[in-house]
DNA sequence: GGCTAAACGAGACGGTACGTCCTGTCTTAAA
DNA sequence: TTTAAGACAGGACGTACCGTCTCGTTTAGCC
């Protein structure tokens, strides 16, 4: 997808810089939160121009959302372990792993305001983050669907809204997941 | 809390003010969303002073909010019809038919957006909004655990979670309510 | 000009920082002359905004030209000693004099430059000052020509254009006035 | 100086890359003036890189200066013939009509106005353009000198400064040379 | 013909200033 | 004391150019 066109003139872009940028956006969202980043920051602790930053990103919520897509940490396996109610529990095992993590869940919190608030964020966020997480989550309930293991009259995109919706609800509501039988409660929920 | 102190000298507070400022944050919202408004904006539409918007109101956001808890369709009444099933399908079709008002919609969005990037706004708006609505639909569960309709091995907050967590999660991901048979599929997996 | 209206609501413009702003631009020139002055750097060392010089101001050169206006040592009074010779020496030791202040002669230079550069200032720069100049010197010629002492053949408009003619064109290729008898030499040659 | 070292090997410099780039810049200079002119502007419409403009000239004047020197019409011949009342008024009619060129008054106060701001360049533009006009000039005058026909107690200097003086100062106050009768008035004053 | 070297177009780079917009505060005259 | 009006200090925005630096390509002289 990137190689398309390999051969064009011109100076190429840099991956330095580019590595730079995510590296200090991810910095100053752990230092101060994601409140108070600004563009020219970013430029200023990556040490390059705002303009590199503009070329190459639409605004400062698209270069955040590229270092949170690139931690590798993100890609939550998908578990096969035979049985939903092992794979599900080990999909929200892991989701709770993260949203423990205070530096990402601040970064899940204003990505998902900042898609509120920019139509154009909105849509690359959705497509980008949301619809990878929810394919995820997707082969894993189609499976257990092949078994027989979902309840009826429920569809598995609904079953998606469930599992994902109390996840985002309760970050976005401040109300961090895993302290209390949430996971348990949601695995009896769906998986009976 | 406004008419505490009913006789002090000085001019009164003008409540043409207050309301041109709510008319004025909504219609604003309504033409071009939350995210280009401004404080400025609102005074200039409202045609008041900046001062008199700050004098009344921490953040623009509260303004936005106290205009949405004035529209009475708001208050989604508790149904008590002795049944989970029909309670819960009440409540469900209610919170649908707000949903698909595109103008409240767009407020919700905003709220929540705003109440991510500004935690003092994201307490009055948890305190304000969020567990006035949980409270309505927990009396509507702590009724139907009475007479033993909810699935075993689940908390009635769990269950909150799950209604309100599908809810916010289409509505933040721009999916509206109601297109589908999503009423119909949580009734069916929680009332059982 | 300035009371024309002078009960509008409003908080009024401040002195102060219209004068800070003038101190400012004049002392920044002074220290590293006009090229690298900028509009930021002068609401930096005025403890201004920017704002505040945009809205008072078209451009930096329109700051400087005001600064350079209100120096009371520009005010070059016009001379009536009853002689063209007299008169006419008097006016350009003068402004000799002011051409010899390395800060004014920077100032002269850049204005004139950024005359030529921007339409707009050129007109601001010719009817605030340029004119100004020239109508001073009229006063003195048409005085002389009363009493008979101009050339023959001449009018007094180009008279005008010697004068200030030399004195830019000096000031502008870099040639120091009254380094030499350029003085006697303009008096020998309009005043017989 | 160019042609110094024949035969290096390397490609050699682009003479349609030099007359497109000169042109570009006339061309841009006259549509716009020479305010928005940059030299970014001048390669997209000559269609060259950037770095070819920077590899041959120091600044964009320098650029314009070459244009100018280029147009084979600025040659002002040295006229001679016989009297300084003819001679000095050939020396202006050829003058005036030069200043009658748009185009030609247009890069004439650029230049100038650079001189005042790029003090490299204002010593390239005395050395390459100034004195060579005013070279022109004193060999007139002095012709006249050896004649006895210039007024007494006035250096061939100080008569240089006036005739250029008053060109220079009426094309930078954009009052246009030769629509009255100051070449008259000129050769009246100086030629007695 | 192959080799080296310079100039070419294209365009990304770090950097600086721009002029605009908005924030939250302050100051005025009127109500 | 509140109001509308509007100026204030401050700070981020996104844009435009600067002058430099790669790129791959083209054009030359030299072996």
């Amino acid at each position: 997808m990137d190689d398309a066109t390999p051969s064009r003139p011109g100076r190429r872009r840099s991956e330095d810089s580019r590595r730079a940028i995510l590296a200090a956006a991810v910095e100053l969202v752990g230092e101060h939160g994601y409140g108070p980043l600004t563009v020219e920051k970013i430029a200023a602790r990556a040490g390059t121009g705002k303009q590199t930053i503009y070329r190459w990103w639409p605004t400062k919520a698209d270069v955040v959302m590229e270092a949170l897509v690139e931690k590798a940490d993100l890609h939550i396996p998908v578990p096969d372990d035979g049985s939903l109610r092992a794979d599900l529990r080990a999909f929200l095992e892991a989701s709770v792993a993260l949203g423990r993590t205070p530096q990402v869940v601040a970064i899940l919190r204003a990505l998902m305001a900042e898609a509120q608030l920019d139509e154009g964020f909105g849509g690359r966020f959705r497509d980008g983050f949301i619809e990878s997480r929810r394919s995820a989550l997707r082969t894993v309930l189609e499976r257990a669907a092949g078994r027989g293991e979902l309840p009826d009259g429920v569809s598995v995109d609904t079953l998606l809204d469930v599992v994902f919706g109390v996840i985002w609800y309760r970050v976005l509501t401040d109300r961090v997941m895993g302290a209390d039988a949430v996971v348990d409660e949601l695995v009896t929920l769906i998986a009976r």
